[in-house]
DNA sequence: CGCATTTTTGAAGCGGATCAATTAAAGTGG
DNA sequence: CCACTTTAATTGATCCGCTTCAAAAATGCG
């Protein structure tokens, strides 16, 4: 934990990815806000069966939401969350929550007063609206992924994996050319797409051999942006704006 | 179309599973709504590309919500609709639609005023907030269906599906002890799970072998709930009460 | 009743899983 | 900073679940 960094001073905000704030609703916010935290990487932060819980925004670093299921330890990797992403409302508004959220990187995360949600509704009705924008946006976005895990191969799996991170991470500022940061391991692609630990590793050496992409250690490289296109039928991520808690 | 069915006498609003309405809301969305149609079974209610679309709610009879994907005509049948879900958010709040959304039966919706959602918002803030709690509803729905089709075989899938449409239904006061309507055919099951229509039928069949479950003549009989559940790691449905527009 | 669509069933092939052995990388303590 | 331990990535061999294709049976429908 440390010293809460002030809303206007937030890195994230100031880019054009996210939604502006009027001056009250900056207020507003800035009451939400409770704490700073900081996790280590492999850190839980939210955990499956938990009551309650904390709405939280991520500030910087990476994390996983996932599922366990059934007793063989399987997992479901459901989301990758970047900074700017809004964790916990499952929690917040139906008391208990399905699945967990582990730190990926050591990261950072604002901590909010869930209690205020429903004030911020009242008294801010249109950031009620731009709420729901987003998670209609992000319905869509699970209705890609269920389409991907529904009917696409391993190769276009992962194809639209990277260019969905590349360009998420490209709007929040964080992105190179055609690289960037990438601390997922095999086993989180397998657990993410679907597939097998192995078979990741085979579809990656093949992408490599293709000169399409590669990951070297902990990096991402984009070679052939098109052709990873093509073979995911990829067409861009939500333009934005989106809301910032 | 045909003559408007007031909401006070809709045969779904006396069911406990959604949620009663006060007075002044009632007003409210009496006046939202706007016409009651109906359509024939394969007809399109909303076609993927649409621009603007209303807001709808199903009245009665089934749909089914879908995305077509790459040149194959490969689709993804992401949810079925059953009387009393909303249908035309996405088209709604984000202007352009990514599924479809098809009659399976002959079906009817109320059709609602789009433009006055906003207005619902500020006039009725905890709307908004039974509003969003659905939609995290939904959204935990659909991280259940993105761990079914990453990490379930075609009989555990087939199972899920069985219990989870018997029991929405059964909410809705459309199931009987043991049996619903089910008028899914096999290519709508594959489109749903991420199988092939071939593979579908032999898992059928090996339903019927083992007295699980069986689907004669568009009725879904469910013989050994125990066991389909146990199979498919099934937990139930939401409770409820869900908002009903 | 006859045509069209859907379902069923069989045979063959393939994508990806599994298992196991090997190599590489990342921690860890001295 | 190095040897040791642990963990993760690679690779090969084999297996299995599911797909594909094609034909036959069943069902629906005008």
């Amino acid at each position: 934990m440390r010293e809460a960094v002030p809303c206007t001073a937030c890195w994230l905000r100031s880019r054009a990815y996210f939604r502006p704030l009027g001056d009250d609703e900056a207020q507003f916010i800035q009451l939400m806000k409770n704490a700073h935290i900081t996790v280590a990487a492999r850190a839980k932060v939210i955990e499956a069966g938990e009551v309650g819980g904390s709405l939280f925004t991520l500030y910087d670093g990476w994390a996983i939401r996932y599922r366990m299921l059934g007793e063989t330890q399987r997992r479901q990797i459901l989301d990758v969350v970047l900074p700017g992403d809004f964790l916990g409302l499952e929690a917040h508004i139906l008391g208990l929550t399905e699945h967990s959220v582990q730190a990926l990187t050591s990261a950072s995360l604002c901590v909010l007063r869930g209690r205020r949600l429903s004030e911020l509704f009242e008294q801010h009705p249109d950031w009620g609206l731009s709420l729901l924008r987003w998670m209609v946006e992000d319905q869509r976005r699970d209705d890609t992924w269920r389409s991907i895990l529904g009917r696409l191969d391993a190769a276009q799996r992962m194809a639209y994996l990277f260019l969905e991170i590349f360009d998420r991470l490209e709007q929040r500022g964080l992105a190179g050319e055609q690289s960037c940061r990438f601390p997922l391991s095999g086993q989180h692609l397998a657990d993410m797409l679907g597939l097998s630990r192995a078979h990741v590793s085979r579809v990656l050496a093949d992408f490599v051999q293709r000169r399409l992409a590669r990951i070297d250690s902990g990096t991402l490289l984009i070679h052939e942006r098109a052709a990873l296109a093509d073979l995911a039928g990829y067409r861009g991520v939500a333009a934005g704006p989106r809301v910032l808690l």
